[in-house]
RNA sequence: GCGCCCGUAGCUCAGCGGAUCAGAGUAUUGGCCUCCGAAGCCAAGGGUCGUGGGUUCGAAUCCCGCCGGGCGCGCCA
């Protein structure tokens, strides 16, 4: 395959660079994409950066790289003359027939164009939404499924060997506190009625669960039986919903497990043997603040039983040893302490286990206003918009790209009545209208599409035509990029930038014309359109319809 | 009080390992279908990038203070 042209030009420039300034051994030249399309196509500042330590000044030290480096630019056959421009920065364009080319590129590829190869491909878990099974997924379990699957999905694409898991939190005071609610609710009584559970789950799906558990014969004073049949109805739920969002999950982890596998007993013998725990008030505390913890915490309660604290380092432990050295947990930022919890835990086992593993993708959680109002997000309150309200009122592939759209810290308002009004002029829809756009006008022509990669694309000579190839040209570095950034909100607008620009083209211009030679080289372009959309919608888990 | 995150156009948000960074969508206003789908296109108005300093040739971007908002700070998970 032929070297990327832009990868060429750095490695040239690099080279020019480290002869200018042979102290600056590690210098990269990188370039970078300017916001002007009269800037070039791309860009970089060396220069200015180099001027200060090659004691010249910057539009003279950019002069000596072009110059130096005009017969290797030249030799690529990829790029026009470099300019030198303002107060030192080097401007390059991409050939005509190099922008062309990107067409037959992403053709020949297909499906894998964007792709990259990871050498070595790693090992990688990404884990998320890991919802207790005690109520229905919430609003910020979507975000967080939306966020997880895509996360995985680009890493998957930057070559990695990439695992998707829920860790089911099965035992622990939270499930006690449903079986105790569902019971309550098995005998009658409700959320404001004396003898309810203190710490009570108050929603309506309780009562559910309860009608169900009686409905199946089974008795109110089986507590453990209700807690069974409790999880088991959730989790059924819980599963259905992911199912309706399109996130499936290689390894579904129970919590339970570390306890009745021994997992949690090795890993609380091996942090006393650590020497790093102490008794105190009858509790055995772990010295977190050895590793940056702000106060130590405690092991095991006075009441002989665990924190949570001892499964989830335990667990990790499990992530580790099952081989996966690039760990990722997606979870909300209320759970933000517990990342300087478990990789203290973590350390003090003394595994050769590194201190920053594993790694954490943190999100706000999502505000959901309703009426003008903000709706609870509680469980305990039973008042919360599920991801399946969402998904009903909006649809999926709206509700996934909105969800992925953002930041993972923005913080989020999810304005119901606005989405739902708005459901028709939703970002999603502007991208599927492009793709489903290509898809009708290739009806139109009936012809074979199979052959275009082969198109001759001389043709091509718009403005708008060379604009939108150099933009199907960005893809793999935007991949990468929103895989090394954990980022995957970069596809949702890479993918509506991409799908303005063909509109405008396809306002502009006439696809299906007389001259044949034109008519092909645009089929060409307009199916590699398609082909780079319904590429980047597959990782955000978003349907390409072919109509609308 | 301490820690982390966030303050960019009326609204929802990109840009934040400096430079060619004042951007998109939406809303508002005005144009474009005898012609491949108008869920579209073209154009206009709209922001001293929370605020005050600092570093620099250059700061929305880096550093510090302050103001405002969110989330944590359990022998809950």
């Amino acid at each position: 395959m032929v070297r990327d042209p832009k990868t060429e030009l750095e490695r040239i420039l690099t080279e020019a660079g480290r002869h200018i300034a042979p102290q600056l051994a590690e210098l990269a030249v990188t370039l970078e994409k300017p916001r002007r399309p009269e800037h070039g196509d791309f860009s970089t500042t060396i220069a200015l950066q180099l001027a200060k330590s090659v004691g010249k000044a910057p539009r003279e030290v950019a002069e000596t790289l072009r110059a130096t480096t005009a017969r290797a630019v030249a030799g690529t056959g990829q790029w026009e003359p470099l300019e030198v421009v303002g107060p030192g920065f080097l401007n390059a364009r991409l050939a005509r027939h190099t922008k062309q080319s990107v067409v037959s590129r992403v053709l020949a590829e297909g499906a894998r164009y964007g792709r990259a190869a990871a050498t070595p491909a790693q090992k990688t878990m990404v884990e998320f939404v890991s919802a207790n099974p005690t109520g229905p997924l919430h609003v910020g379990h979507g975000r967080q499924a939306a966020l997880g699957d895509a996360i995985a999905a680009l890493l998957e694409a930057q070559g990695h060997e990439v695992t998707r898991e829920f860790y089911y939190n099965d035992s622990g005071a939270q499930i006690h506190n449903l079986a105790l609610s569902v019971q309550a609710r098995a005998q009658g009584r409700t959320p404001d009625d004396p003898g309810w559970p203190s710490d009570g789950y108050r929603g309506e799906y309780i009562e559910e669960i309860a009608r169900a558990y009686t409905a199946a014969g089974g008795h109110s004073d089986d507590l453990e039986a209700i807690r069974k049949f409790s999880v088991t109805a959730l989790r059924r739920e819980q599963d259905a919903d992911l199912q309706a969002f399109g996130v499936r999950f290689d390894v579904y982890y129970l919590e339970s497990s570390l306890y009745t596998d021994g997992r949690v007993e090795a890993a609380v013998r091996a942090l006393v043997a650590s020497g790093k725990t102490y008794e105190h008030e009858g509790a055995l505390w772990l010295r977190t603040t050895d590793y940056g913890d702000d106060k130590d915490r405690v092991v095991r309660k006075s009441d002989g039983s665990y924190t949570y604290f001892v499964p989830d380092v335990a667990y990790h432990v499990t992530k580790w040893e099952r081989g996966f050295r690039k760990v990722i947990n997606v979870q909300g930022t209320d759970h933000h302490s517990t990342i300087t919890r478990v990789r203290a835990g973590l350390q003090a086992l003394n595994l050769g286990i590194p201190s920053g593993y594993p790694d954490y993708v943190l999100h706000n959680l999502v505000k959901v206003m309703r009426g003008g109002v903000e709706v609870k997000i509680s469980k305990r309150a039973g008042s919360y918009v599920t991801l399946r309200d969402l998904i009903d009122w909006v649809g999926r592939d709206a509700v996934r790209f909105f969800l992925v759209s953002r930041r993972a810290e923005s913080e989020f308002v999810f304005d119901v009545d606005l989405a739902r009004s708005q459901s028709e002029e939703n970002p999603v829809y502007y991208v599927q209208y492009a793709h489903a756009r290509v898809c009708s006008v290739f009806s139109q022509w009936g012809g074979d599409a199979s052959g275009l990669a082969q198109a001759p694309l001389a043709s091509l000579t718009g403005d708008r035509e060379l604009a939108l190839a150099g933009r199907l040209a960005d893809l793999p570095d935007v991949l990468r990029s929103a895989a090394a950034e954990l980022a995957p909100h970069a596809i949702a607008f890479y993918l509506r930038d991409l799908a303005g620009e063909f509109h405008s083209y396809y306002n502009a211009e006439r696809i299906l014309v007389e001259d044949q030679a034109t008519r092909t080289a645009r089929l060409a372009l307009c199916a590699a359109v398609r082909q780079v959309i319904a590429n980047g919608l597959a990782l955000i888990g978003v349907s390409a319809p072919e109509r609308m």
